[in-house]
DNA sequence: AATAATTTTTAGTCTAGTCTAAAAATTTTA
DNA sequence: TAAAATTTTTAGACTAGACTAAAAATTATT
């Protein structure tokens, strides 16, 4: 039986909440991503674990497992290399291609991905600065993660920007963000993920999650 | 509610019943090509009506209602669109992309439609000559006949073929026919109707019936 | 025209994926 | 540490889209 879209939703989503946390998933934290009822990820949760590709107990949260984590590595592959494609070759803005990309993710062919990789000129990087797993779901080591994947309490130098549009790099200026800066995570709201940031060691000012996914640094 | 991949699936293929007849296009025609029961469609024919997309009458067969049949096209327009991309930017063959661009097709973004046109250079068919609708759903004039129709000693240039399984494709590129070439019938024999083909002057090889009548040329 | 064969529809069932309401478990607070 | 609040699971229901088996309608054949 193949997978179905909903499952390949469930992982990636298992996948992207991982990514910032080394704690087991929630069920609630799955629910809203998905946009569906606590009560129907439990039911999916329960299935995903029968097939192998995540390890649940039930009330102590989920963790994807290696056959789980490399389908998840897998569509995460196709999504950002189909943005790719829609910034790079049809001019989309960098604001418009995810939910095209939300459906794109889906399409089954390795041959096509791997003709895609090779048109667009195997980028490392999406059009928001994430990194592209390759094949075999590996991600290229890049040397800085975005701000929104550092973990909390911990600080970090400013070395880069994952886009040059003028209105992402004058609120940086605003921000008092630039190159080399020290940045200190003192919060992370898990509402709407936005960040309370110490920079060079003033006091903390809150950006959102989209300024920090856009703004690299290095540990 | 938005159309689903299913509802979509029905309209093309009983819009592409429609193309070869002017009759109603029965159940079992739609269920052998669906891969359905005839169950099914009976029921799925009776919620299609419901929502204005054909006009069914029990025992009587169905048509596509105009609101159907634009539906369809734009599916039509995208599965042809995608193929041409599949072939003249991602380097497949004309034999490999149908089953892939049966996935492309229901992607949902009228706007990547508009572009994927514009960065195609605005097709009028696609890899297998088959005429792409524009926007509004009107299909290009194009005048082509099946090779089978074409009478003896006249000559016509391959244009387009009648259907894209891939076994037909590989024994067309098998007998060196492909689009553009000048094709002449210098025997027709009546037994089986197959026909002796001068293929780009060539010494005439033999090709079956089956085949003439799946092949398109413009005189 | 009656009978036989075929096609189509109906009736009832199943699965995937969702939901709501209520129960149970866990976590937080006093 | 007991009560309260929150989270998670269970139970039961619903829809879309499929299926099988049987009934009904249509079409073909004697
Ligand atoms: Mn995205
Ligand atoms: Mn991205
Ligand atoms: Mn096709
Ligand atoms: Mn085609």
């Amino acid at each position: 039986m193949a997978i179905s879209f909903a499952e390949e939703n469930y992982l990636k989503i298992i996948y992207r909440l991982s990514e910032s946390t080394s704690d087991d998933i929630s069920t609630n934290a799955i629910a809203e991503l998905t946009q569906n009822k606590a009560a129907s990820v439990t039911d999916m949760l329960r299935k995903m674990s029968e097939k192998g590709w995540v390890n649940y107990q039930k009330y102590q949260g989920v963790r994807l497992s290696e056959a789980g984590e490399k389908i998840a590595l897998d569509i995460v592959r196709k999504h950002r290399l189909w943005e790719v494609f829609l910034v790079n070759k049809m001019g989309f803005n960098w604001d418009e291609v995810h939910e095209i990309a939300e459906q794109l993710e889906h399409i089954e062919s390795e041959v096509l991905i791997d003709k895609l990789d090779a048109f667009l000129d195997y980028p490392r990087t999406d059009p928001h600065g994430d990194p592209i797993p390759n094949k075999k779901g590996e991600l290229p080591q890049l040397g800085y993660i975005p701000l929104a994947n550092m973990p909390m309490g911990k600080a970090g130098k400013l070395v880069g920007v994952a886009q040059d549009s003028a209105v992402f790099l004058q609120l940086l200026t605003k921000l008092n963000l630039k190159l080399g800066a020290n940045l200190e995570i003192t919060e992370i709201n898990a509402f709407d993920l936005s960040v309370s940031l110490r920079i060079d060691g003033n006091p903390p000012v809150l950006i959102s999650h989209e300024v920090a996914k856009n703004v690299l640094i290095k540990r």
